[in-house]
DNA sequence: CTTTTATGAATGAAGG
DNA sequence: CCTTCATTCATAAAAG
């Protein structure tokens, strides 16, 4: 469901090198690394979540109860949340996603546009299989782009349904405000541990370290 | 940048199978996995201790707040909450389907993960009724959540299975692990849960497997 | 560099 | 159970 496309990496030269499973494989000259799957990675990330959350939510309560009484004394002074942390944590865990190529882009909508609706599973293997030549990819890719060119494709037309009859080949045509709305709704939604102004916390050698990203 | 790499792997099973420099490169069809030095990990156990010290202090402190001054009024506890959208205007568009709090998927992963496959008609009622003290929840969505949760668990070992190897380039993978390594972030987690079972972390869920190489 | 948009992926629920 | 769909989440890419 994903691969991690290490694009251009900035040649660091971490402590670690990293060459599990490079061609010359034979050599134990990789000492100390941890290996985890995806799986795992997205279990840490998803905890980490958590945390923000209910650090959050507790930043939250505490605003609420200081904000009736005056309690001076009590200041959040000594937590605090490095923000470089969060951040480092985010690249660290990030998820990774699949980008098809141009020529595999091209291919799938030209299937697509062919108007055969969801594409079985024998047919997706030979699609998959076609595209491999072209570069990275699964079925589950595969399978996955046309779900969402599908229900995306039938949203647009919803979206422009008052008119019916005019313009119906807009499978690209631009949304409505109305999504823009709804999306910046999401956008506020989902950067809450990252942007959470009053909780910055600092004061964690922790930032120093955090060298993994870039 | 990072040092992240991804690999091909053939088994999959825990992470503890660093084979980094196995002899097998041309391996087609294999999982990938994450690659960590002792130093990333050992900074990433940090950062979660940090948080998980956060989170303590945070609960502290506001256990020690309400004591002092009975506020009655300000049951911050039962808010389903949506810190982040304090200028919730939007939020009259309630969420209409229902998303599992941290605690209540941890409790289901839980018992997924012990193996008693089929939930029976009485066991999803005892589960309900369990769940059901740390947020809305009905059988249906226990049931729905049991059927989804099995039939995915088996695609994504679908996909790591068929190492039929033709034209290699396979993407995706999963690791099944069954392993329960629970580190000491996750209990700290689970005892805060409790500790503030009435709130609800909304957007951000957790699981309750975490178990990077050891 | 920050914000916005496009889109790959995850998941609760419905159909069969 | 398995497949399909709708909605939401998260991130790569584009815009400012």
């Amino acid at each position: 469901m994903m691969e991690w496309d290490e694009r251009e990496h900035h040649h660091h030269h971490q402590a670690a090198e990293n060459d599990c499973g490079r061609s010359n494989a034979s050599g134990p000259a990789v000492p100390y690394v941890k290996v985890m799957t995806d799986e795992q990675l997205e279990t840490l990330r998803k905890q980490i979540a958590v945390y923000a959350s209910i650090c959050e939510q507790l930043v939250e309560m505490h605003k609420n109860l200081t904000a009736q009484q005056d309690l001076a004394g009590v200041r959040l002074g000594n937590l605090y949340c490095d923000p470089l942390l969060t951040s480092a944590v985010h690249k660290i865990t990030a998820r990774q996603r699949w980008t098809p190529t141009p020529v595999q882009l091209q291919f799938l909508e030209c299937i697509f546009n062919q108007g055969n609706g969801t594409p079985s599973k024998q047919k997706i293997k030979e699609i998959t299989a076609e595209l491999s030549q072209h570069g990275q990819i699964s079925e589950t890719n595969v399978y996955n782009w046309f779900q969402n060119r599908r229900a995306r494709s039938k949203r647009k037309l919803q979206n422009v349904a008052p008119n019916n009859a005019d313009s119906e080949a807009d499978t690209e045509v631009e949304s409505p405000k109305e999504i823009k709305t709804k999306a910046e709704v999401y956008q506020s939604q989902q950067n809450l541990a990252a942007q959470n102004g009053d909780m910055c916390f600092q004061g964690s050698e922790m930032s120093s370290e955090l060298n993994f990203a870039d």
